[in-house]
DNA sequence: GCAATAAATGCACTTCTGTTGCACTAGTTA
DNA sequence: TAACTAGTGCAACAGAAGTGCATTTATTGC
């Protein structure tokens, strides 16, 4: 049993041989990734199972989805330990308006928000736009 | 000519019979609003039509658009003297998990946000979401 | 005022993402 | 091995965004 199997089983997810390849595929790249950019990279793939196969490693806590303002679902690897609905573990994202790509700055917790009386925050969701570390030639 | 009219002038936008209505309606509105909102507003507006004045008045500054991580579009007034684009002029986004409304918290600026180093930050986008003041009963 | 021009609008259509239903397959358990 | 459950593939649909083109409305020059 590899290591990639091992970890899907911790994680309550029946390592089949697509989720294997989508996990993979999802660790190798250190971008978050929308559904289209999996369905290309492996012909076979069924949109449909990439779909639903998202959604389970979601509600497993395997991936996070990303709401990057571009309208389309993105994905990226939980670190190990990760809640991401915990408002402490919540990291911000940089969404690049060059190669527009986007990566999970973990490092960056969101600072604590306030709002008015009478609001109850439970999630944030803090995206940074502009140029990324590659794009801008530093 | 009444006060809309020369608003729209203002922003060297031409006030037709159209227009006049969009811009009603979304200072009546104190939420942000979606196409389909105005859509079922007016029985008789066009989809295409709302969406090219949308997109005109975003160009114009005359609204900004506001991405809640619900997938739709919405849009809300700028505040006299807005320059949404300008960092220091950013404010909040509260979306309500509840009735699902989005408002504009625009007392509310966003904090100073440090990116790594490389990184070049252009634009911030901030929602918080939770239970709103209306919904939270208090 | 009228023709020429430009702007705005309305209709039809396409595309893209997300989503669901249903049948089939593979894998697990008794 | 049979019965069951989870996973997959295909087809189809829904909603929002966007485009092309013809028509209407407004503006400008003569």
């Amino acid at each position: 049993m590899t290591e990639i199997e091992k970890t899907l089983e911790n994680y309550q997810v029946r390592p089949t041989a697509m989720r294997i390849l989508i996990y993979k595929y999802l660790a190798e790249k250190e971008i978050a990734v929308a559904l289209t950019d999996i369905e290309s990279a492996f012909a076979k793939a069924e949109r449909t199972t990439l779909y639903r196969t998202l959604k389970t490693f979601e509600e497993k806590k395997i991936v996070h989805q990303i709401d990057d303002g571009t309208g389309i679902s993105k994905y990226a690897l939980c670190e190990k330990g990760c809640n991401c609905e915990i408002e402490q573990d919540l990291h911000l994202h940089f969404h690049c308006n060059n190669c527009n790509e986007t990566v999970c700055l973990t490092e960056h917790k969101i600072p604590q928000i306030k709002v008015p009386d009478g609001y109850i925050a439970e999630d944030v969701n803090l995206v940074v736009k502009g140029i990324c570390e590659k794009c801008s030639g530093q």
